[in-house]
DNA sequence: AGGATTATTGCACGCGTGTGCACGATTTCT
DNA sequence: AGAAATCGTGCACACGCGTGCAATAATCCT
């Protein structure tokens, strides 16, 4: 009820008791009676006292708060992971502070430098494409920090990553077992640890299958919409185009659809197409996407339980790996000529 | 260079001055010796000292952290607007706690307990569906509230809000320009207040055209893809489906236009389709959606730009209305039989 | 030159909480 | 009954920083 900004001191008075007492009760300190701590948690609840967790923070050493720093949370990826990573952390007292870098140098050390003055627990990154002085004043900060997706494998940090080069290789084995032998490969911007490693797995098929490696079905964008399509009008304006693509994300793979679509072309009659990473729009393209899961929120909460452990002390390196699972929707069948094939036959 | 937690004193010593010298030449105060001030820095620059914002906090009563609570950051809509809001607060010092309410009554007070634990300075709360006792609980606190797009229109809080009924009654204007008679309204839930007011805009536009209201028109979703669809599914197996369909949002928009391909139908040659907020994925629908823009990133601003007069000690009352804007793409068209006509024409 | 003013700096306390230690009260044991 | 062990509580200090006030040093004025 009452609304003035109360102490632990002013519970102390009511009480009559010393604000130690008051202190240890709320923190169920066995140290005092049990009916001394009942009638000090009732006058807590009464006056609507909540301790301030700054004081908390200074006095114990622990903010019982990360950081959680990502390019940009307007991706449904980032969300899907930054949503794990709350779960957890709220089940078990930690706050998160967010931060945006919009992959600019000068955001970077701006947040860096917040999550250092404001003493935050650990740090998990997502999917950063950041550069290589980044990590380093990170981990100058001495807190436990674990990377997701990253873009740069560092020495510094334990990591949370999905089995690119697995998943991809099945994504494109899949496209290669319908009879596609002219198969892209729509990249993320080159370079990039994870745009290497789906582009391992794709490799990895074709030479499985025995498929000769064609350099020019290889095309990048960076990771928008609009640079999938536009790596599909590349592949389209070759003079023998591909039958099928594989997509770095769904996100670019909407791009590719969009341009195969305007180009009068139908997927999957024409073309087949397969993405990365089960977005929540994924099942309502058009039609419907072939594509990678991955399991975002549960890496968001390996994420967490991982920095959980560091925080409790764990020493041993924590590198997880998490499968993807190809989820087969529309957008994936034979290709033209080999139905024909299938029909007359 | 060094490791250690370094605290103010640290750098008093080694400067050769009181630790509130140090505290005077960081905040830049006017009583320093300009040179004095220098070399503190030096040192400070040296060491890579931080002072830490949480005794900062205790002593100044200020946190320069505010609170965002969403539904979920897994909404492209909320995603924008809490980029938005990072934007301006980075921009001002301030650093965001954001957390995920779920809807659920159990997160929410967790939340607000969180909140008012670790003193956040202010709080905004984006699209949240959350019942009446939540909002005063917020209240409570003293500190300014900023609602975004809120569903329960509260006197606790200042507000940013989309212009609901007048980029409705455009949106619905337009079909009925193009010819449609038979508009339908696909909304959220029921009783929402966003709802409503979109709802109201759909309605004024029939009026205007003195088109007939038909109650079997209007369907209700939840906001996702999935629920979008099933209300669609409804429509179409009306004995007279719509030729047209205003939807509550773009989500829904998208479950919608599944529907209307599954069924076989086209859009929009057998069916106009338009959706609510310009998701940047509204531009890869198949085809890509009319829609009515919202501009999210901007009220994102908009409504840490209101947090920021609050916390200066403004004391009017904010209520920020945003036009929204239509924007035309593919999936609309006039309708079948008027496409006849103008043929025949 | 000497007092008045101003520019710098340091001292000491406060912000709200946690916790080691000491002390008194109560219980247990011989 | 007296000593020992246990229990419950309060005191006092620490956490790292900001700031009012006093003190000192530098500068100005007549």
């Amino acid at each position: 009820m009452n609304v003035c900004t109360n102490t632990i001191k002013d519970i102390a008075r009511l009480a009559e008791v010393s604000h130690s007492t008051v202190s240890r009760a709320l923190r169920n300190s066995p140290l005092v009676k049990a009916e001394t701590a009942e009638r000090i948690r009732r006058i807590v609840e009464e006056f609507g006292y909540r301790p301030s967790a700054i004081a908390r923070s200074l006095a114990t050493r622990r903010t019982k708060t990360i950081g959680v720093v990502v390019t940009t949370i307007a991706d449904l990826f980032v969300a899907g992971v930054v949503t794990g990573i709350e779960d957890v952390a709220s089940d078990h007292g930690y706050s998160v502070f967010l931060a945006n870098s919009n992959a600019d140098p000068d955001r970077e050390v701006r947040v860096v430098a917040s999550f250092e003055e404001r003493r935050v627990d650990g740090v998990v990154v997502t999917a950063s494409r950041v550069g290589a002085l980044y990590l380093p004043m990170l981990s100058r900060m001495r807190v436990p920090i674990v990377l997701l997706n990253n873009q740069h494998p560092s020495e510094f940090a334990h990591s949370v990553m999905i089995e690119n080069t697995a998943a991809s290789r099945e994504a494109t084995r899949h496209l290669v077992e319908l009879g596609h032998r002219r198969v892209a490969y729509l990249g993320d911007r080159y370079g990039q640890h994870c745009d290497t490693e789906r582009f391992g797995g794709y490799r990895q098929a074709l030479d499985v299958a025995g498929l000769p490696f064609l350099p020019q079905l290889v095309v990048h964008g960076d990771g928008r919409p609009a640079s999938g399509r536009q790596a599909m009008a590349r592949l389209l304006e070759l003079a023998e185009p591909p039958t099928a693509v594989f997509c770095y994300d769904d996100m670019m793979a909407l791009g590719a659809l969009r341009q195969i679509h305007a180009c009068g072309l139908r997927v999957p009659d024409d073309i087949s197409v397969v993405g990365f990473d089960d977005l929540p729009i994924a099942e309502y393209t058009e039609p419907p996407l072939t594509t990678v899961r991955q399991p975002m929120r549960q890496m968001g909460h390996l994420a967490m339980q991982t920095l959980l452990l560091l925080l409790e002390g764990s020493e041993s390196k924590h590198n997880i790996k998490v499968p993807g699972e190809l989820i087969i929707r529309e957008t994936t069948a034979p290709p033209n000529d080999r139905r024909q094939i299938l029909k007359s036959a």
